[in-house]
DNA sequence: CCGTATTGGATAGCAACACTATCCCGTGAT
DNA sequence: ATCACGGGATAGTGTTGCTATCCAATACGG
């Protein structure tokens, strides 16, 4: 396959596969002759999740290029690729809260991961993430406290476990690393998504039909 | 109050404050001489509201403007406001996915839909976060049937409750238009952060300490 | 009054990001 | 022989969210 029928077969612009493999998001194709080369099925499925991680998951494209190395680097035991390769997920989306609130809300954090017994992972993004939350919600002065938290935490923790059976049932390392890293992202949306719906449904219960309407 | 002290409150810099006044993000501070305006208290609070959107929840300024101005506009009725203000938060965030695929995950939701009896909302912006979450995966081969969004789809029923009755706390109409806008914005990277912790702490449960590393 | 300092308004510039368009040269197929 | 195409390099584009610079009008301290 040359780049233009990879571009055919996966929707992307050959300018585009080009940026990428530039990049470093896709592994160049193998070397035929001294001026082309050949791509593999591998690449279309490499492609897509690259799509997929930056349009949908809004993944920069120097994050991504991090992950999907973490995923193939075969030097590493399977467990710490798929560590990095999560951890490496989100942007550090830096945001200017005042430092002091910030520590309350680590504070309440780890409040509430002893509540939970959530004691085997030490520090992750995603706490950081859940940190930065908290403290803006409390600079805003909206209720956030370690009971406010719970109901969350309780069903994230039931969605975590349904999760990671899914990664379970991909046979080969490599596409459980990839399942890993595309359900972490792509069902971000689909839980948002979802809340939002039920938001709706629930408005639409309460107040009546006039909370559905658009602008 | 001048718009530097509304600066130095905030912490927002005097240029990016009077970007948002010319973006129609503030309400223009009270004139009291031809060269001079006054602020209040409640430009801080706004103030406070739109940085936390467009830092925090990365909604574009000009969704942003959209969204404050249904809050407070006095011709509508409460409930509308509510319906554009939520309905108008995200950016439809565009992605390329084949339609036909489209079709098959609009139909999916629609099923996952009546299972739930969500029956009162007519769309949303929430569906169609979904409807595009499940085409990508499904596009990509992951699984997304009804019956595996169905535990996602039931937790997210939870929440929203769990959400309606906190903005219900609120006393006035516009706080309660507020708290509805910056919960569901806020509350997002809450979950999605929780979510993100309980499956490091699920994976390091599952294979060990290696999962938690960082690269 | 006078001189300096601010204020608010307008305009233009900047940095990051994700592409995208152009050029060029060497092949490879005919 | 030739001529389109593949691939590499380079530079340009459009968007977004600020930021920096100017400017005239006015406050305000003395």
């Amino acid at each position: 396959m040359r780049l233009a029928e990879l571009s055919g077969r996966s929707g992307v612009p050959t300018a585009t596969i080009k940026y990428y493999l530039r990049e470093g998001l896709l592994p160049p194709g193998e070397r035929v002759t001294a001026t082309q080369a050949e791509y593999g099925e591998e690449h279309v499925r490499r492609l897509g999740l690259v799509r997929a991680l930056i349009q949908v998951g809004r993944v920069p494209v120097a994050t991504a290029k991090e992950v999907l190395h973490a995923i193939e680097d075969a030097s590493l035991p399977h467990d710490a690729r798929l560590g990095i390769a999560v951890e490496s997920l989100p942007p550090p989306r830096g945001s200017a809260v005042d430092p002091e609130v910030l520590e309350a809300a680590g504070g309440r954090v780890a409040e509430l991961r002893n509540a939970l017994g959530w004691d085997h992972a030490t520090t992750s993004v995603g706490q950081e993430m859940l940190v930065t939350a908290v403290a803006t919600l409390m600079q805003l002065g909206y209720p956030c406290s370690a009971e406010h938290l719970m109901p969350y935490a309780r069903l994230a923790g039931e969605l975590a476990a349904h999760d990671m059976d899914l990664v379970e049932g991909f046979e080969t390392p490599t596409t459980q690393l990839e399942a890993a890293v595309a359900l972490t992202v792509l069902y971000e949306p689909v839980l948002l998504g979802l809340r939002r719906m039920a938001h709706a449904e629930e408005a639409t219960r309460r107040y009546g039909k006039g909370v559905g309407t658009r602008s």
